[in-house]
DNA sequence: ATAAAACTTCAAGTAACTTGAAGTTCAAGC
DNA sequence: GCTTGAACTTCAAGTTACTTGAAGTTTTAT
């Protein structure tokens, strides 16, 4: 049954080996068993729950909002409604991050525009990008 | 000239004086020139400058990237193109980030959804919710 | 003169790990 | 049974870009 040493459970979950310990550390894995000489040995419930950690991590869930879908995932009577809500709020947030970056992009792509027409390509007397960059959007979040 | 102190130039750029101190610590701002009593006083280039750097960082570019352009910025004769080089790259990085993100959202959503029809509002036996999320993309970039 | 606001430095905390050092255990080969 | 080397162990420090806190000093206002 406990038969995974790190190394596998890791290649198994494209995990390091140090952030198997350091999720350990935090409590995101429980304790793994040891062996005699004090090695950590794992099962392949052990594999699930880390590829599931990963997965969560993989859509930009922090660690600490992977916490609250562990809880939820070990919980006798899984609450879906829970997970749902948690993962509709990091929706949105994803979708702000979207939309700002895609501001970004614009203003950047302009930036460098401005600057390959207005200093057209040899290094002019004094380029413009930076007195162009101040200038834009002073929107801050 | 050298008359702003430290919480006005923070107020005029939207940054704490936490922040100040440390930019001059990592050499992103100079050494700023000290009052009898020790205490830093800036002058118009040292807000146009950090205003500079705040936009910069607003754009995305890490703190080394903003290094490199102020280096540029610095320099006597404005290497435009270099400054237009290193934001090109960030804005191919801006655009992956993008893609990604998009991916990401359109799973989610789908997670969302499938955990509303399937366990429909109440906390079923069980939410396949979790299972669904391990099945999800094993593309690890 | 005194009180409060603004400043000073230095150290530690944050997220989410990664990297390194130095030592231990395991599996295999001879 | 012994030795070698891979894989493991712990603990500490490094990373990024700051933020927060402690404890003390200077400036400004009343």
């Amino acid at each position: 049954m406990h038969d995974l040493r790190i190394g596998l459970l890791a290649k198994q979950t494209g995990t390091s080996t140090p952030t198997i310990r350091f999720y350990e550390e935090i409590g995101l894995l429980p304790e793994a068993c040891r062996q005699e000489g004090g090695q950590r040995r794992y099962s392949q419930k052990d594999v699930r729950r880390l590829q599931l950690i990963r997965r969560c991590r993989d859509f930009g869930f922090s660690v600490e909002q992977v916490r609250q879908l562990m809880a939820i995932y070990d919980s006798p009577d899984s609450a879906c409604n829970d997970a749902a809500q948690i993962a509709q709020q990091h929706l949105e947030a994803i979708q702000e991050k979207i939309d700002e970056l895609t501001v970004l992009r614009s203003q950047i792509s302009e930036l460098v525009l401005r600057c390959e027409t207005s200093c057209a390509g040899g290094s002019g007397p004094r380029c413009t990008v930076f007195d162009d960059a101040a200038q834009l959007t002073k929107s801050r979040s």
